[in-house]
DNA sequence: TAATATTACGTATTACGTAAAGATT
DNA sequence: AATCTTTACGTAATACGTAATATTA
């Protein structure tokens, strides 16, 4: 199971088909198609009732479709957590620094948040 | 971001190690490092501090992490899920049907039940 | 020097698209 | 006939392992 096959099913499932789905995915039908097959594969479950042209959710289908939205939206939750960190964490610090042993005393809590915070570039002006 | 990735991250992170977390994992080194590399590209933050030989999560290492607890829990949950029902609805029906005319007056609704239900062996026995 | 991480590279898997066939309305 | 799905197959992307290099305790 992975979340790329997640996506499809759910593209599917809203869609009501494949070749829907594809065009909204900007994928071709036979991608999408056997992305949703090899997740049925998996789970040794039909996820959909193919009865001539028109696609149905079995009760696995269903249910699959209620979990597979709170999984993508974690994702989401995710991402969007972890930008708002690289938002904090990616600037610049300017810190002034006064007397003669200061630059002794504060190298050692620079280095250290250096060390944790990567991102952040930290400006001594003595 | 794919769950394999976010798998493996949350090994290194737990052994706060990459070989360590490799051989959980039953993999080659490199294997987990460069998927945690892919992964902190397209997050465009570094999820851990290499200093030496000893690996300390960032912030957004942090982060996540606890999302990707969530999403793996997420996701256990849906095979745990998709499992019961395909547990219910994998089995044999038997049918008993009496008098003339019941063939024809339970043939439709048993028709759109295996429709619905592809897993299940409907018996009609007379 | 022993243990760990990174880099380099070849291989095997796999996701994708195009093309063709099958099926249904 | 037109639309949709499936099957078949070749190609491109990528996940993996082995080997080599670098770094540190």
């Amino acid at each position: 199971m992975t979340l790329q096959q997640l996506r499809y099913f759910l593209a599917t499932a809203d869609q009501g088909s494949f070749s829907a789905a594809a065009a909204g995915l900007r994928l071709a039908q036979p991608s999408v198609s056997e992305q949703v097959r090899l997740l049925e594969a998996e789970l040794g479950v039909a996820l959909f009732v193919r009865a001539g042209r028109t696609l149905t959710l079995t009760e696995a289908g269903r249910t699959l479709r209620r979990h597979a939205g709170r999984i993508l939206a974690a994702v989401d939750d995710a991402r969007t957590a972890v930008a708002e960190v690289r938002q904090v964490l990616t600037g610049t610090v300017t810190l002034g620094v006064f007397g003669t042993a200061s630059y002794y005393l504060v190298s050692e809590v620079v280095e250290g948040f250096r060390r944790r915070h990567p991102g952040v570039r930290v400006r001594l002006v003595g």
